[in-house]
Parts: C-alpha cells; sequence; structure tokens
DNA sequence: TGTACATCAGTGAACGCGCGTTCACTGATGTAC
DNA sequence: TGTACATCAGTGAACGCGCGTTCACTGATGTAC
C-alpha cells in the first residue's frame, strides 16, 4: 500500500491544507496549533513531527498559497488568449462569494501578517514576482516594461479591493468595490455580468 | 489648572495615540494592553478606566486613524483644486518613507484585523465611506458615479500597493509598486520625483 | 506462512509563559468648613 | 489661610486561561528469520 514516507506527506500536506483555509479566515495569531491539527483530524502534539515550529508553518502556508496562485495563472496565461486569462483571473479573484468567504487570495487576507513576520516575507518573496510575472503576460501593452507598470498596478487594485470589500461593514458596498475594480482592469461589459451571477450563486 | 475630566481626557487620547502606533506597527494581536500603557507612559492597570476591553481599543483605534484620514482629505479637497489634492493625498498615502514606517493608513496596516472583527468593523463604516467621498471630490469625471467608481478604484489600487510594498522582500520591489500605483493614479510626471526624494530622505 | 522485533507516526498529559482582566490600595487634587 | 475629608486616576500584585512546545508512551505497520 502506500509507503511510510508517502503517508507521512500526505499527513503534512493536510495539515498545510488546513492550516491554509484556518490563517486565512482567522489570521495567524488567530488560529492555535491544536485548531490546525483537529482540522486537519489529528491531535496538536503531533504538530512538531512535521514542522519546527508555528513560525515556520505560518512561511510555508503562505509560499504554498501563493506559489499555487501564481503557477495557476501561469498556466492560464499559456493555455489562453491574454483577454481571456484576464478575465479569468480577474472575475475569479474579485468574485464577491470567496471574498466572502475566507477562500481568497492570501495576499489579501494574510498579508499584513506576512509583512510582519520576516521567515514568512522571504518566503514569499518569488511567489510575489510569480504571480506579477503571470499577470503582466495577460496585460496589453506595447514594451515588455509597460505591461510590468500594469501588472503592479493591477495587482494593488485586486489586492486592495478585495481589502477593502471584506472590511466594509454593508454587502452594498462591499459588492461595489468588487464591481468597480473589475470594471477598471477588463474591458466593458465583461466583468460586471459574471461579479452580478456569483452574488445569486451564492444566495442558492 | 487642567480640570480632571480634561485630564482625563488626555490620557485616553495619550492611549488611543499609542495603540494606534504600536497596532499599526505590530497588528492588533502583536501588542499587549501593557505595551499600550508602557507607551502612554502609564501602567497597564490603569487601562480598564479608559476602556472596557482590548477589543474596544482596537475599534476605537480604527475609527479614530480612519476619521482623521477622512477629514484630512476632506478638507484638502476643499482648500485645493483636484488636481493638486489628489497628488497630495496620492503622493503622501504611497511615500515610501511612510510605508516603511508603520505610520501608513490603518486600512493597509491593520484593515485585516478590522475586517476580522464586527466590532472594529462597525466603528469604521462610516470612515471609509467618508474616505471614499473625499476622493471622488479629488477625481475627474461628468458624473458624480463616474466619480465615485474612479474613487472606489483609486482607494482600492493605493491600499493594495502599500500591502504589497510593506509585504515586498526588496527595497526594490517595493518602490516599483508604489511608483506604478502613483504614476496609474496621477498625469504623468508629477508623483515619481516626489516618490523618488522621499527615498532620499529616508538615508539622510 | 507465521512469529518476534524494530520503527516511527500519532497521542495526550504536562509545562511554562504571556496576556487580558480584576481589585485592594495609594496618593495627589479639589472641596467644605 | 489652614485643616480634614472625599474623590478618583493610577498602581502593581494576582488570577485564570489559552497557547506553543515538550515528552513519555501507544499502537499500527513493515521487516527479519
Amino acid at each position: 500500500m502506500a509507503e511510510p514516507a508517502q503517508r507521512r506527506a500526505e499527513t503534512r500536506q493536510r495539515i498545510l491544507t488546513a492550516a491554509g483555509e484556518l490563517f486565512r479566515e482567522h489570521g495567524v495569531d488567530g488560529v492555535g496549533v491544536d485548531a490546525v491539527m483537529k482540522e486537519a483530524g489529528l491531535t496538536h502534539g503531533g504538530f512538531y513531527l512535521h514542522f519546527p515550529s508555528k513560525e515556520a508553518l505560518a512561511a510555508e502556508v503562505s509560499h504554498a498559497l501563493l506559489a499555487r496562485a501564481a503557477k495557476k495563472w501561469l498556466e492560464l496565461s499559456r493555455s489562453h488568449d491574454r483577454e481571456t486569462a484576464l478575465e479569468t483571473i480577474v472575475s475569479q479573484y474579485l468574485d464577491p462569494v470567496r471574498v466572502a468567504s475566507g477562500q481568497c487570495c492570501a495576499l489579501t487576507t494574510i498579508g499584513t501578517d506576512v509583512a510582519r513576520r520576516t521567515s514568512s516575507k522571504t518566503a514569499v518573496g518569488g511567489d510575489l514576482r510569480g504571480m506579477l510575472d503571470a499577470l503582466a503576460q495577460c496585460l496589453p501593452g506595447r514594451s515588455a516594461e509597460r505591461r510590468r507598470q500594469r501588472a503592479l498596478t493591477a495587482l494593488s487594485t485586486m489586492v486592495g479591493a478585495v481589502v477593502l470589500a471584506r472590511l466594509a461593514d454593508e454587502q452594498a458596498l462591499s459588492d461595489e468595490v468588487l464591481r468597480a475594480a473589475a470594471a477598471s482592469l477588463l474591458p466593458a461589459g465583461k466583468a460586471v455580468n459574471r461579479l452580478a451571477s456569483g452574488v445569486e450563486a451564492a444566495a442558492g
């Protein structure tokens, strides 16, 4: 059956996944090691067989989440034309349902936590660059530098929009922020419908 | 001399100011009540004479910081022409020196903390609206709705840029994000110099 | 094929520390006479 | 003006709880013969 090494790797992955969900929802400081292990179907004692400390877990979770996003964006940019890839990225990123749940981009949910932890900061440096590079592939512009500029601004807008949407005290304002950001990043008429339908899906 | 009520109010204000600095730098969960009181020149026991709980302090600090920003922006929009007001707001918001220190906008430093605390979220709702309204006054656009849209996007871009700049592992990338955001929000050639000179000032 | 042993992922009790909160006390300031 | 008292902001010891981390132990799985 499953080799020991593989079982071990699977458990480790389960812990990472559980932490990814909980950290994004409640913040790194808002979740204890015991809660993470419980979510992963284990008891807290075993945690240190897989990670040297909670700090290290936070760094690796941040890295894993952002690396996954960078990879996904890069694949999208390669398998689709620019417009389609961009539309997919933006409308998923700004999807009100995702934003309302804790499942949105780690940059927006634990970005501040990462910024304050040197180890996490170091761990995600490459991933942030990867996300920007992939995004630049999807944006129009004659020169590479122009696309780079646009990628920097586009990611800023997306991150900020999600932060504000999560912070807004009313659903209407939250949706308004997300719609405005999507409209500014996509050709007219593209995003609005998808975002609106996202809200419907959440109600159902 | 100072009436008792006034002394009390001053002490309360000192606690708020101290918490404003520390919370922005280390996050709400990263700072204890005792550290806040020490920074305010007091001992921890007296805290509960001024606030019912740390939760309440977090909510009031968030409100105070954002209300101040909203007020400042509104005054700028009233005392200057649109272009000047916008340039001032944007270049201050994206100033690398401010961003590197913890003194930047509370939306970017404790925005995530606020989003997770119902009491804080409720406390800042009006301030967020105030910031958006003031910003809309400074943006071009024929209709009010157009300016509103632009304000939503502009604030998203500024917030996201600062979050990313603080998260970046290298100064060069951090500055690049801030410069790109400023360039996208201001007429060409305006902001870049100011932001560049901000970096010089930090070194000196 | 069956038995004894070794390995090691996982358990859960325990430890120590820090943090939010409480409370009896202090001492400075304002007031009454 | 001076004295006695009341008020109350601030002090600092103490409490209880939760969290990160450790560690002796368990029990399932793989291996040697």
